[in-house]
DNA sequence: TTTGGCACTCGCGTGTTCAGAGTGCCAGGA
DNA sequence: TCCTGGCACTCTGAACACGCGAGTGCCAAA
């Protein structure tokens, strides 16, 4: 009557808290007596029981079968982590760690290693970083050089330090004074702009060369595009796969689809572009659209050089993982991440 | 006295190369019975006895148990391969297939991409391909871009479609003539070199130059010795991890110091490292240097564009595999990668 | 040298038992 | 109305016994 319909009070979450708690910790199911030891409830393990079935009625845990302790649910956990967790933050020793390893880092590759393997190490769990994606990024440079009388390379460098090249195929010889003309043209124009605008600030160029040179030049920006467009190119780098052996149990069978999933780059793509933006997404067991990574859950959060994101990061561990330590890592990386690339 | 002492006869080479086929098929540990019902030995499974108490006695197989089945040995192993078998060669459909698959790439990620995952769904195990290294490769063109007053950029292109790029920090501001005349001059010595020859053939390049520009140009070349110098930043990219699942039953022991292996690129490339050049290796079991890894098998080869090879490529498996058809199959995809390269 | 026969060993799967953990329910008490 | 102690019940997992069958080693005969 007062209050929502289905509302829990306030003893019920703190048990299912302690639940949560007990179970990540000692993968076990957890009783009703063990959970009166350790938490100092203040209520008879009765009362647990009385409170457990009631949170099981609600599907927030389960039994594995009768006479077992319980074990959240997806349900339960999500609750747990909306409601009844705070994120940890890391302690200054770990802050500092975080910060110095991050910091000898020389180039974009070697941040992106340097951040998988430090978030993989921290969470002991499996790491995925992206890279910083291109459409976000703005032109920091544009390199035409010949190589061949008809043959372009083109160089796009990016303010987040990524490299791309291509090579070119023009229809005809290229003169050099054509080339430098157009390197100039186009930097003048595209350099400081973010990756999708560029092509409508080049469009015009063509009709400031001669005639003879327009096909020329149509290819070279024809190349240009399709390599700004080229979101799909985007790369993932992994780690901490060998901490999978301690998923559970039930051994391979868990494991196998997720090995799968993690070398299918187009699955973790999706998975982490469904994190927002800002705040860190937790999606939990069967909230997550893969089947493969039904009984995993994923810690994610974007990075970015500015205020903004420029790609993803984060962490895919069983369901029964420690969420508010995972949570205080992602975080506390992607925030150095973040500050490392702003300086570079 | 005749012959070889501890020569062992025909027949017992026999019996070992079926136990070793039987064991690749089963999983199982193969007893006498077994083996003359599957294999027409000609012979009676008492004899066979015989044969696998004088195999053991060597060292060849041995039993988990009494009264179980043997299995090979890595001894056995080794002389299977050594003497018993023959690498199989590919069907013709399977070659069309490796062929279509590879002439596919755009760019060289995406060759050693496509090969590695070729590879490892070939042998359904885990493959491992090392991008072609920078000291056997020869240099196809150097740019440098001016992208502030006192910033260039150094990229290195070689004939294996690798591209290597640096910043330079230079000392005072760089003309642009003068930075065409050290392009021109680096290219006309340096084109067509191979990587470990280009510091002796400019290094009297500075001479050149006059006394204000040297230490630009002592820098600049300092940077680009460097980057061909690096060859540790040999990159290695890896697929088919989830093959690990079907290793053995005793699994997470097994297969958790093998993902961590996986994990290291300082082992795996020493791994390679220690291929032979031309001539395919296998390494068995404890043949391998690296603990983790004691319980697995390794083929490798080297591949190139040419005649010689510019990188490694291999397949990691439990010592107990399909040796004839794994060798098969790295072949085959060496030699197809090679013909790819030597065509870009 | 090969072969059939035979006794022996040992792992594995099955069945049974038993203790312990955990539950649900009930009746009494605050 | 809510909490609590008590009690009967359920179920798992470990321990143990047992028998089957695969496989072996050895020996004597061909």
């Amino acid at each position: 009557m007062a209050g929502e319909v289905r509302q829990l009070d306030e003893r019920k979450l703190a048990v299912l808290r302690a639940i949560v708690q007990d179970y990540v910790g000692t993968e076990e199911p957890v009783g009703s007596k063990a959970l009166v030891e350790r938490h100092n409830l203040g209520v008879s393990p009765a009362t647990v029981r009385n409170d457990m079935a009631a949170l099981e009625e609600e599907g927030y845990i389960h039994q594995p079968h009768t006479s077992a302790g319980r074990i959240p649910t997806d349900k339960g956990y999500r609750l747990f982590v909306d409601k009844l967790a705070e994120i940890k933050p890391m302690s200054a020793p770990e802050r500092r760690a975080i910060r110095h390893f991050l910091d000898g880092a020389v180039d974009l590759d070697d941040v992106v290693a340097r951040t998988v393997r430090l978030l993989a190490q921290l969470t002991r769990q499996v790491a995925v970083v992206q890279y910083p994606s291109l459409s976000r990024s703005t032109v920091r440079h544009i390199e035409l050089v010949a190589l061949a009388p008809a043959k372009v390379m083109l160089v796009l460098i990016t303010n987040t330090g990524r490299v791309e090249q291509r090579m070119v195929d023009c229809p005809g010889a290229v003169g050099e004074t054509v080339l430098a003309d157009l390197r100039a043209r186009i930097n003048a124009r595209a350099a400081g702009r973010r990756l999708p605008e560029v092509p409508g600030l080049l469009e015009e160029l063509p009709a400031h060369f001669e005639q003879a040179d327009r096909p020329t030049v149509s290819t070279v920006l024809a190349t240009l595009f399709e390599t700004l467009a080229e979101q799909n190119e985007e790369r993932i780098m992994l780690a901490g796969t060998a901490n999978l052996t301690r998923f559970g149990h039930d051994f391979p069978l868990t494991i196998q689809p997720v090995l799968e999933a993690l070398e299918e780059q187009v699955v973790l793509l999706r998975l982490l572009g469904e994190t927002a933006d800002a705040a860190m997404t937790v999606r939990i067991g069967r909230e997550n659209a893969y089947e493969g990574l039904n009984s995993t859950s994923i810690v994610s959060v974007g990075y970015g050089s500015g205020d903004e994101s420029v790609a993803k990061l984060g962490v895919i561990g069983p369901t029964r993982m420690d969420y508010p330590g995972t949570m205080g890592a992602v975080r506390a990386v992607a925030r150095y991440v973040g500050q490392i690339l702003a300086e570079s």
